[in-house]
RNA sequence: GGGGGCGUAGCGAAGCUGGUUAUCGCGCCGGCCUGUCAAGCCGGAGAUCGCGGGUUCAAUCCCCGUCGCUCCCGCCA
């Protein structure tokens, strides 16, 4: 078959007889000389079909249609003069074609498949494996793969094992909404996906694995966004004999040379780190994008007496005010774009977003007058204002606070053109509360329910649960969380204290995670690991914004499949074999 | 569960305040053309205006419902 891909050929070959094959992405049919651009997975060749060099080739090649597959033979020639096509690597030559073979016809591609710019996403899902043509999708695919084995060479370097862990396995009641598989032996129980390998890759720790990687498949059941499809990949490691330390500088290594080969990005190691208390407070966010500062500023205590009564109720309940500076925006700014401020924060359940602006006749702004000459001063003094800045503010409980804060950080930082889209800000999170809250204000596990707390805090667990630290870590890439881990408990008694803080009992600890507790009794070595989310990476290294255009096969927002149809309707026969009975939605539901 | 955007020929779009035969570009089909490179010129075909209902003399346009795609909140680590 073929001697040279479409992308190998080139002005040191030229003399030579070639055979190509691949697919027509365009022809050019001079009624005499016939041009034909033949594409593969490595480049794209210009083939010459000439009827003075071989006519019986040439009338065969009138029929020729865009995405035929065919394959050629012919003497590769160094353009004439003046006709090179610098824009292609093998812009230097032409094939002339003696003997040309027609592998296969294509329908005509619903899409223009080598310019698949502003399809509608519906038709291109419906046609992936047309899509998939596109030279954006086979970088993608390229830069994914890559991706792969950069970090199994990284890995395997230091003497990890890479193991599989089963997909059909038990479902535990915590985290996401699990995927179920019925089970035909066991009538009327089911398996679960995993949403990750976690009790697993623990429980490989105490088989004295030591180092354990997987690039695994998770699943979890829950609505989606345009960076969460509801199967996706995790780089998932886990550690024995490690602090925190050893999987932060296995993480930046892996990530490091993901950056280095794929992006030639030198990337600056070790990445900040940041506590979770500083990151909500300055960025209102857990994910900060540390590209741009626009820290956000606490206002809170400037306004303990303060008349306005927007502040004043927000902090007699216990909330807080905030704001930031905008510093030398003021004339970008429209009154418009400021009051469109309050839209966009109510999608956050804000309230508002009050502005003042510092304008050469003073400060100006539909709230000044609520504030004291001396809240003023403070305010003004507190956020170093000047002359051209514009403040904004949000006053609410503290989660509202920096949830409006911390979007509208973003959303203006995109609007003012704060974001360099070349640079990549990583940063560690570090130092998360052990418990949040629940609906009942009871503790809640943040990360899951065998996070170590830090060494320090244990011994105040019962005392204040709320203040502990857990020895968890995220990893953060531009706004963007990419990963998370944490040392884990090893012990049983700390494990049965974290339960209890957790309104989880014996029986029911045993109920939901008997095998792991059991194995954690049999000589379990202090351990800890992290997950990476590749796709979101590999978002990040292709600089697109949905997770669909990193994944093969992706599912749209309602986790179907627009090519295969699934999910389908099966056979009555298919459910009684799994003892499955199924029914149409009620209209009323 | 909630909020926003989109759906008109194979593809991308236009279609005003409801009014004659729904417009344009690309693609497609046919013809011409020997150096183009998303070739050029001439001609042609191609539409259940997502689907269902309603208002109206008249609906792509207004109203109600519904389906699909998408972004966000909730949810999800």
């Amino acid at each position: 078959m073929r001697t040279h891909t479409c992308g190998a050929l080139g002005e040191g070959d030229v003399g030579k007889t070639a055979v190509l094959n691949g697919w027509v992405a365009n022809y050019r049919d001079h009624g005499g000389v016939t041009f034909i651009d033949l594409y593969d997975r490595w480049g794209m060749t210009q083939v010459v079909f000439d009827p003075e060099h071989s006519g019986a080739m040439h009338r065969a090649a009138h029929g020729i249609r865009s995405q035929y597959v065919i394959a050629v033979k012919g003497e590769v020639r160094m353009r004439p003069e003046g006709m090179e096509n610098p824009s292609l690597p093998t812009g230097m030559i032409d094939l002339y074609v003696a003997d040309y073979e027609l592998l296969n016809v294509s329908k005509t591609p619903p899409f223009d498949v080598q310019h698949a710019g502003s399809i509608h996403e519906e038709t291109r899902l419906k046609y992936r494996y047309l899509d998939l043509r596109s030279p954006r999708l086979q970088e993608a695919m390229k830069m994914r793969s890559s991706a792969m084995h950069v970090i199994r060479n990284v890995l395997w370097q230091r003497d990890f094992l890479e193991i599989e862990t089963p997909i059909l396995g038990r479902s535990t009641p915590e985290g996401a909404r699990d995927y179920l598989v019925p089970s035909r032996v066991h009538p009327g129980k089911f398996f679960a996906l995993p949403q990750s390998p976690q009790l697993y890759k623990q429980s490989l720790m105490v088989s004295g694995m030591e180092r354990y990687f997987q690039i695994a498949r998770c699943f979890r059941d829950e609505d989606l966004r345009a960076d969460r499809q509801p199967e996706f990949t995790q780089l998932d490691m886990e550690l024995s004999f490690v602090s925190r330390e050893e999987v932060m500088e296995v993480t930046e290594r892996v990530l490091a040379e993901l950056f280095q080969t794929l992006k030639d990005v030198e990337v600056a190691l070790p990445f900040p780190r940041i506590t979770y208390r500083e990151t909500m407070l300055k960025y209102g966010s857990d994910a900060p994008d540390l590209r741009f500062a626009l820290e956000i500023q606490e206002l809170s205590d400037l306004f303990t007496k303060t008349s306005f009564g927007v502040f004043k109720t927000a902090l007699r309940s216990g909330g807080v005010v905030r704001g930031i500076n905008l510093k030398g925006f003021s004339s970008v700014l429209s009154r418009k774009d400021l009051d469109d401020l309050t839209p966009f924060v109510k999608s956050f359940r804000g309230k508002g977003v009050a502005w003042i602006r510092m304008t050469e006749q003073g400060p100006q702004s539909p709230i000044i007058k609520f504030f004291s000459e001396e809240e003023a001063d403070l305010l003004y003094e507190r956020f170093k204002a000047e002359e051209g800045d514009v403040l904004i503010f949000a006053a609410d409980s503290e989660k509202i606070v920096c949830q409006c804060l911390g979007a509208l950080r973003v959303h203006l930082a995109g609007k003012l053109g704060l974001i360099d889209p070349s640079q990549f800000a990583f940063t560690w999170v570090t130092e998360f509360p052990l418990f949040g809250r629940d609906d009942q204000n009871r503790p809640a596990p943040m990360h899951h329910p065998f996070t170590a707390p830090v060494e320090e805090d244990v011994e105040r667990l019962e005392e204040d649960p709320f203040s502990i630290s857990s020895d968890a870590y995220d990893i953060v890439l531009n706004g963007s969380e990419i990963g998370g881990g944490s040392i884990r408990i090893h012990d049983e008694r700390t494990q049965q204290r974290v339960f209890s803080l957790l309104g989880i009992d014996e029986e029911q600890a045993r109920d939901k995670f008997g095998f792991l507790l059991e194995a954690l009794a049999y000589g379990a070595p202090p351990h800890g690991g992290i997950a990476l989310g590749l796709d979101r990476i590999m978002m990040i290294l292709l600089g697109t914004s949905s997770i669909r255009d990193v994944i093969a096969f992706p599912k749209t927002q309602r986790a179907s499949c627009l090519m295969t149809g699934a999910p389908n309707m099966v056979d009555q026969q298919q459910l009684d074999e799994l003892y499955i009975e199924s029914f149409p939605l009620d209209e009323d539901d």
